[in-house]
DNA sequence: GTGAAAGCGCTAACAC
DNA sequence: GTGTTAGCGCTTTCAC
């Protein structure tokens, strides 16, 4: 920088100006650093600027790549990296095992090691878990996405879950389904209930009759998709259609229907939530719920940005995003 | 830093050699350094040494979210974070369109802006793509992982797609099959061709006469999987058994063979390549190759590592890793 | 074994 | 508008 300065004719103050896009510098000046920078082949050092203006440039991100199955965090790097390149920032990834806590003291060393500005909380994590509430204490500017708890989270972006449940419930009866079955995920988050709650309002508005015999537990693996289809379609009075609390579960009733030899969509519809990304790609391909996880990502990293620029406190803030109905093959009408 | 120095009664340096394990610091000492670092809650800065020892600490990974829609990315990163957690690096990924070299040029820059000690190129990058050539010259160190080209891309991790194929089709060939089509992908990749060499390497084993009617072109796309599917299936002669060159164009086969209603594997067997996260998650479940892509990231990243700390010139390494035939549903002796 | 001095490349604060 | 001074928190170098 001290040769961009010497070869412009002006003082390394200045060329940090014209650098940052600050204001007062005349546009010739700018004009003569701007030649200089691109002789020198100059390339401003983020280390320097790092330590003299106390702020990182970096944000991080905590999430589960054992636990995120679906395509959480391809999605949500995709968005997370539209809205950091507009803003000349960096992400760094903390991958978690979400299972010990000896796990967690670790990670909380390396956030607190790593030297971020802000933090990005992918699911499972969120809530009132301690680990959070950790966190929380070294009072790093946090977003949590879709957190298993909402009201301990903020501020959060987070999904309509019972809207987007509703609606595929909806669309099932529409179909002409009235024994629709439905398969839990993990009750310890949020987003279970809301899909359950969806299922059922659709069924009230229906004045279909909930019947307990037709859910199942599961917990959000294509295992317990398998087991739970099992439990559902061979109960005696057998459901039309499976709504499965998310892909994966879809995915391992689409494997016990064909195993029980019922054809799909023709003998039984099944929907699944997420809209991973290969839901398409299974056959008959399924019928899902969208999330535009790196809208949400896009949308966090946003609200991170603007509060770490203090142009917004956005501590009570909770962003919700509408989720899309997602027709494909596995679901229609009974034949 | 200063605070503890105080503390512990020691000079800054002292404190600075007992962080970075360095020798000649009497065990007392670093005693009375570590209990000083523990009553503060002292962090050491990331930035201050990283300008002081003009040396990042950050690996940089260029990869192409849309291209990769196999588990390339999630893969990579497990093996990458759990080498980099052991040194105490960190890693900031570039997304890539792979697509003009407008974007090429922004992404060099946002590379070198980002101050990285080396950098990580995973598929379709790598080669004598010009973007790499650019890459190399600004010679920072770097590592290909499954480049398209290897002779132009040392050093680099790859596997032994050929032998992965051969072993597929030598399988395929023992259950029965005698009639096994080939869906061939992206011609301009090193693997694409290496697949197929394997393929007709297990032909020539067994004596079985090549016949290029049973070779379809694809393009890795799932898509492409759809219209090859269709190609082969609807010929005259059709294949007992068809081998996808991966598990994108297998999943499309799947699709196809549904809606001619011939069932898998009774009547068709369908094979793939790479054992994407969701391959086993298909009905039925994909017989397909498994690629170690987390344990070829871990390896990459030491290789990375020790260039960086000039413990061994690397520049000739091209790695080399076995690949696992994974037996599922999909395949079997005809019925 | 330990410490003092200098400086990494930049920006904050203020002076002009 | 622009420059000067000081210092961010660490490591390097060399002296002791």
């Amino acid at each position: 920088m001290a040769d961009v300065a010497k070869l412009a004719g002006v003082s390394v103050m200045t060329v940090s100006r014209v650098l940052n896009k600050g204001p007062n510098v005349i546009e010739e000046t700018a004009e003569k650093v701007r030649d200089a920078i691109a002789k020198l082949n100059y390339v401003p050092s983020i280390s320097g600027r790092r330590l003299a203006s106390r702020c990182s440039y970096v944000l991080g991100v905590v999430y589960a790549p054992d636990k995120n199955t679906g395509s959480w965090i391809t999605d949500t790097q995709k968005g997370l990296q539209a809205a950091l390149a507009r803003e000349a920032y960096e992400a760094t990834f903390f991958p978690c095992k979400f299972t010990d806590s000896s796990e967690q003291q670790e990670i909380i060393q390396r956030i607190e090691m790593a030297d971020i500005d802000g933090l990005m909380l992918l699911p499972p994590y969120g809530g009132e878990d301690a680990f959070v509430r950790r966190l929380m204490d070294r009072n790093l500017p946090m977003v949590q996405l879709e957190p298993p708890n909402l009201q301990l989270a903020k501020p959060t972006v987070h999904f309509d879950n019972r809207q987007g449940a509703f609606d595929m419930t909806q669309y099932l009866i529409e179909c002409g389904h009235q024994r629709i079955g439905f398969l839990m995920g993990d009750t310890y988050h949020r987003a279970t209930h809301e899909r359950f709650h969806g299922y059922r309002d659709a069924l009230e508005r229906n004045e279909i009759f909930f019947e307990p015999a037709l859910v199942a537990q599961g917990d959000h693996t294509f295992e317990s998709g398998i087991t739970g289809g099992q439990t559902l379609l061979q109960s005696e009075s057998r459901p039309t259609a499976i709504f499965a609390s998310n892909d994966e579960m879809a995915a391992g009733i689409l494997n016990v229907a064909h195993k029980m030899k019922l054809s799909v969509p023709e003998q039984l519809s099944i929907a699944g939530f997420d809209d991973v990304s290969w839901a398409r790609k299974l056959t008959p391909s399924l019928t899902t719920v969208l999330q535009p996880r790196n809208e949400m990502a896009n949308l966090a990293t946003e609200m991170l940005m603007r509060q770490l620029k203090q142009e917004e406190n956005v501590d009570n803030v909770s962003l919700q995003l509408p989720t899309k109905l997602i027709i494909r093959e596995s679901t229609g009408k009974l034949v």
